[in-house]
DNA sequence: AAGACGAAAGTGGTTGA
DNA sequence: TCAACAACTTTCGTCTT
């Protein structure tokens, strides 16, 4: 955290022309222009674990790239990597050309990795993710590169589209517009690269759970736990009903919640918690009839009402 | 006056021919 | 590849508290 420790080279290119902006409390590397952050110091340990091979190679290649060149040249080297794989079997002399093409690459792929990992870094921290989340999405986005599937994409894209892989599979959901919005990625395309490469990698995702949503839509609105826990009452009804299958999950939580606030009179605006929700009040609407109608939930409402004026 | 409700038209994504 | 389709949004007018 502390700016005496900060990095002396550029984690990107090496470089060692590190401009350290004080006014705006960025550390700048002139080379290649990447922005390095005060928590740069943490991210060290962090990648040791991925550059572990070759990483002293590495440090000593301070050729000045631009941030477009570097990219998309990598785009270029990682397909002809994929290639290699159909030739191999055929034409020997034909695969160790290729396998010192391979070598020589790893190197730039090193380097889009630590690039990448720090905008996953980023944007992990930005959403407050847990650290299991951040590695396995530090893992899947390794390898998409390693098969290529950064090629046609923007990095930070993909990157995006690994976090919201990972956040699903460790039932932490965040929903797209969260992701979109701290990785400044648009939202249609996030969720076009998560499903690509959840589909190329063969990651299976159970579609993500409502209740999953809950705690952090209430603590958002500040509920309190009963509620909470009467929403995921509500949900569950809701499964069992069948009434979820092919709906949005927010829309449901959001609903889920609205009504067990209204049960526990702790009433919010549909408005409050569509916006926390990301959904509409329109969906709220919706939702909450469906529930009111298969659930009846109105006992309930009533019964408080009562409590209300008694009181 | 603010919130809740619902109708109608529009949007983006999925699906199936 | 295209059109039908479901879910959701936007917008707007009306009703309720």
């Amino acid at each position: 955290m502390s700016t005496d420790t900060y990095v002396k080279k550029c984690p990107e290119c090496g470089g060692i022309n590190l401009f350290w902006n004080k006014d705006k409390g960025e550390i700048v590397c002139r080379d290649c222009g990447l922005v390095v952050e005060e928590k740069m110091v943490d991210f060290n340990q962090e990648w040791r674990e991925f550059d572990s091979t070759d990483a002293e190679k590495r440090r000593r290649t301070g050729a000045p790239m631009t941030y477009t060149q570097y990219d998309q040249g990598l785009g270029t080297e990682i397909g002809r990597k994929a290639d290699l794989y159909g030739l191999d079997s055929r034409d020997k002399s034909k695969f160790f050309r290729l396998r010192k093409w391979q070598y020589r690459i790893s190197t730039a792929i090193e380097r889009n990795l630590k690039l990448a990992l720090a905008e996953l870094k980023r944007v992990s921290s930005y959403l407050k993710l847990p650290k299991s989340v951040e590695e396995e999405s530090a893992r899947i986005y390794t390898l998409a590169v390693q098969r290529g599937l950064v090629r046609g994409r923007s990095m930070e894209s993909v990157v995006a589209g690994a976090l919201y892989a990972a956040c699903r599979r460790h039932e932490v959901p965040r929903t797209l517009d969260e992701i979109s919005e701290s990785s400044g990625i648009e939202k249609k395309e996030v969720g076009r690269t998560y499903r690509f490469i959840t589909r190329e990698l063969g990651i299976s995702i159970m579609p993500s759970n409502p209740a999953d949503y809950i705690p952090r839509f209430a603590s958002a609105l500040k509920l309190s736990p009963e509620t909470q826990s009467k929403s995921i009452e509500i949900i569950e009804a809701a499964q069992d009903k069948e009434l979820t299958s092919g709906r949005g999950p927010t829309g449901i939580a959001a609903a889920g919640l609205y009504v067990a606030a209204l049960i526990n009179g702790e009433k919010r605006t549909q408005r409050e918690v569509a916006d926390v929700a990301g959904v509409t009040e329109v969906t709220i609407r919706n939702r909450y009839k469906e529930l009111l109608d298969k659930l009846d939930l109105e006992k309930e409402i009533k019964k408080n009402k009562k409590k209300k004026k008694e009181d």
